[in-house]
DNA sequence: ATAGGGTTAG
């Protein structure tokens, strides 16, 4: 009966058999405890979860690999990362399903480094992987986005000879996207026998935040020519890829195909997509109506879209509005502050400069520290501001002088409008030459040999400054750099960048 | 006798 609750969705009616079930006072068996569990997980009801936790130790079923690999990952979709790692550690024993849950778990609850590890135990442990086990790992590289941990995977996949079915292949595809190359990625897709419509959604928006917009657009015609019916998240994917290309006719023009041909009501990120697009035309003014016009719940993610428009265009007024709302819906993001602040530094408005540096520092907020990681000799190297922990800091900076010498007379000028603080220009200067993108780009020319690509991590998006810095670097050392930075990729190549310097 | 784990969006 619990069960058939369970899969008929009506949480509800499956809680409260289970309160009936308690009371008549038969005692549960370890089968039907779990499938209580499961609507915990889905409802994410961590009160409940733990209820059922203790009536799972009472009755002395957690002994039960199977029993206790259901609350791992109950915890997990809870969020609660520590009783799944504690529930995990505790296990008597493990078996290979165990394991899995908890790879997933850690990945889930943004520790995909763990994942890796959890999976290196593993086998250590004797326990082989099944290709659940490998979406999970592949998963946990597409989060940490190291390139050399892909390429193992991948090899892994191969070695074992686990053919690429819809779902491993879709997350292998996802893998080599977010790890920073999207040419294995396609290979990927290019190779898959089945794909359905998630599968093509996410080669869609792989091509687009590697700025390959019309690639994105070629793949979408390839899959109406067979005959597959995109959803919502498809024309996310194909609106991003449009923004982030700059493709700004075509966007629009899929906006209202999806609407009129394919039938989707645009959600609220179909909408922050259509911001996106207005603003970097800088049709500004048809961005705000849309927003103020919609009848849709507006987020955080709209507002900043707006936002972030009004910085390219110099909009001080309309960004005023924006970042109002937005803080409104997030004051606690820094980002936010840092934001609005730049636009004001950027029209000269320095008193107002001033006030959102008070604001923040009355609400007790730090702009993030930003950092750099670079893969070299498939090892990652870590660097932030000003950071001299590193054991080559001093070539490091000796290099990042040459550099900037180089770069100046190729035409570079710093611009200090990005530095937050309020100090002299002098050490604003010396601030912005040692930011962490900077720092991680002179220690890969050192390390890494000439013409071999430069690829980085960022966990915010990157400095303007740092970001003109780059393609300079591309054009005066001839080198590919690419930059993952919070929500895209930038190539940079002879002095260009994929972005269009728009992101 | 049964049972627990999987893919897309900034």
């Amino acid at each position: 009966m619990i069960g058939g609750y369970t899969k008929a969705g009506d949480y509800m009616s499956c809680y409260s058999t289970f309160r009936e079930y308690m009371r008549s006072g038969i005692r549960p068996d370890n089968f039907t405890l779990p499938l209580v569990m499961k609507v915990c997980r889905d409802t994410k009801d961590l009160v409940m979860g733990r209820l059922m936790h203790t009536v799972v130790y009472k009755l002395g079923f957690s002994s039960y690999c199977f029993v206790a690999a259901v609350l791992v990952d109950m915890y997990a979709k809870c969020k609660a990362i520590d009783y799944a790692k504690q529930m995990f550690d505790e296990m008597p024993e493990r078996d290979l399903i165990s394991w899995t849950v908890m790879i997933g778990a850690s990945t889930e609850c943004g520790n995909p480094q763990y994942s890796l590890d959890l999976f290196d135990r593993m086998r250590e442990e004797g326990v082989m992987p099944d290709k659940i086990t490998m979406v999970n790992v592949a998963n946990a590289s597409a989060k940490l986005g190291a390139m050399h941990k892909a390429k193992i995977v991948d090899d892994y996949i191969r070695s074992m000879r686990f053919s690429l079915d819809v779902i491993l292949g879709t997350a292998v595809i996802d893998m080599h996207a977010k790890c920073g190359n999207i040419e294995f990625a396609r290979e990927t897709f290019d190779k898959m026998r089945e794909k359905n419509v998630i599968s093509w959604s996410t080669m869609i928006a792989a091509h687009g935040y590697h700025g390959e917009g019309e690639k994105a657009l070629d793949l979408f015609r390839m899959m109406l020519g067979e005959g597959k019916w995109p959803n919502s998240i498809t024309f996310v994917s194909l609106l991003y890829s449009c923004s982030h290309s700059g493709l700004v006719e075509e966007g629009l023009r899929l906006f209202s195909l999806m609407q009129e041909e394919y039938g989707v009501r645009p959600d609220v990120k179909h909408f922050t997509c259509v911001v996106d697009l207005f603003g970097r035309a800088g049709k500004l003014d048809q961005a705000l109506k849309m927003v103020e016009d919609m009848n849709i719940e507006k987020d955080v993610g709209l507002w900043g879209a707006l936002l972030g428009a009004c910085r390219i265009h110099e909009r001080v007024e309309m960004a005023e509005k924006a970042a109002e709302s937005l803080l409104e819906l997030q004051p606690e993001n820094a980002g936010h502050y840092v934001l609005l602040s730049n636009i004001y530094a950027k029209a000269g408005k320095w008193k107002e400069v001033a006030k959102v540096r008070d604001m923040m520092t009355r609400r007790r907020l730090k702009k993030i520290p930003g950092w750099t990681c670079i893969e070299v000799d498939n090892k990652i190297h870590k660097f932030s501001v000003g950071d001299y922990t590193h054991y080559m800091s001093k070539e490091i900076y000796e290099e990042l002088k040459c550099l900037r010498e180089k770069l100046e007379v190729a035409g570079y000028i710093p611009d200090t409008n990005f530095v937050l603080h309020d100090i002299e220009e002098e050490l604003k200067l010396e601030l912005i030459y040692t930011h962490s993108e900077k720092l991680a780009i002179a220690f890969g020319l050192i390390g890494m040999p000439e013409g071999t690509p430069i690829r980085m991590t960022k966990n915010l998006r990157v400095c303007g400054d740092c970001h003109t810095f780059i393609r300079f670097v591309s054009l005066a050392e001839n080198r590919v750099i690419v930059v993952r930075d919070a929500n895209r990729f930038h190539h940079f190549k002879d002095g260009a960048c994929s972005c269009r310097d728009y992101w």
